[in-house]
DNA sequence: TCTACTTAGTTGTAGCGTCAACTATTCCGA
DNA sequence: TCGGAATAGTTGACGCTACAACTAAGTAGA
């Protein structure tokens, strides 16, 4: 079994600190969600693909990029996109050069909606992630993520420098 | 507007840190559904559950109290366990004293269930966060996330000892 | 003890994500 | 250049979660 571990349960630190991360883990996505719910009428995952998008060359993305960094699967993304589109933030267009794929760009309107929408995001993550770090804790949480993520997505389809 | 922050974006360590660690958050939950799915047919939520009621006195807790210490709404805990009840792993039973509450217990069905799905999510677990951290790591993994459910989780209602 | 408020929990609905199935296009080897 | 495999993306069905509305029971003030 390569890439099972040997040993089967968790030292008592390992445990700790495995209960508090997954605790984050579950209750951070609801607060972000819930905000931008309720100022945007958008989930986390809109935003962020909106946010992906704007800072794209042309603002444009075929859809397997903009997937691999919004860490979503094709068919998430799709119907997310779709809903999107519906609501005039992203426009889709046959890409020329590969029939077979789809670039998703960003509108003026969901440029608008990025700008609008940020402040309230940011600082809802600030509140509850950077501000209560400090320096030290913030370069660590860097460099611990890093390494899961490292795990997480072995390809780095994800181009966050390593 | 008292808790939110001044400064609207952040710094080029903040913002580098916060990518990284809400890619982990986005992508860690799927990976350990899908192991446990495809393994236990439990989700991650529904093992968390079942796992929280083994180690409580007696295997029983209050509704209230599990969907305290799995992070969950009071809604979401009861379609949960509703299932989970159909299944055999949990009873629900009247609290005596307070009419009004109910009460959650393992099942030896559901005891039997966790003793035998714990190996191979502990190995999940340890091959995508723990085993790519060294004993520093999981020291400062600990203390960030002790950071950061200070503020998710101001009451403490999950009883991690601060 | 009557009423209003709060707490505990359940249920229904609507929305989002996963998975499997599908179409369309491109790539590649004989 | 033909046929099979791989790639890009969409779609539909099903399961899970959030939110709102609800029931039932306890609590507290007049």
């Amino acid at each position: 079994m390569v890439g099972m571990s040997e040993d089967v349960w968790l030292s008592d630190d390992q445990q700790r600190a495995w209960v508090r991360f997954i605790s984050v883990v579950e209750r951070l996505p609801g607060v972000l969600d819930t905000q931008l719910q309720h100022d945007a009428d958008l989930t986390h995952f809109d935003y962020f693909t909106l946010a992906m998008l704007s800072e794209a060359p042309n603002r444009t993305l075929r859809m397997t990029e903009l997937a691999a960094v919004t860490n979503a699967s094709l068919p998430r993304l799709s119907h997310v996109v779709s809903r999107l589109e519906k609501r005039g933030f992203i426009e889709r267009t046959p890409c020329p050069g590969d029939r077979r794929a789809t670039n998703a760009q960003l509108t003026d309107s969901g440029w608008e909606k990025v700008g609008a929408t940020a402040p309230g995001h940011v600082g809802t993550v600030r509140d509850y992630v950077i501000d209560p770090l400090d320096e030290q804790d913030v370069a660590d949480l860097h460099r611990i993520m890093g390494k899961i993520l490292g795990k997480l997505d072995p390809e780095n389809r994800l181009r966050v420098q390593r």
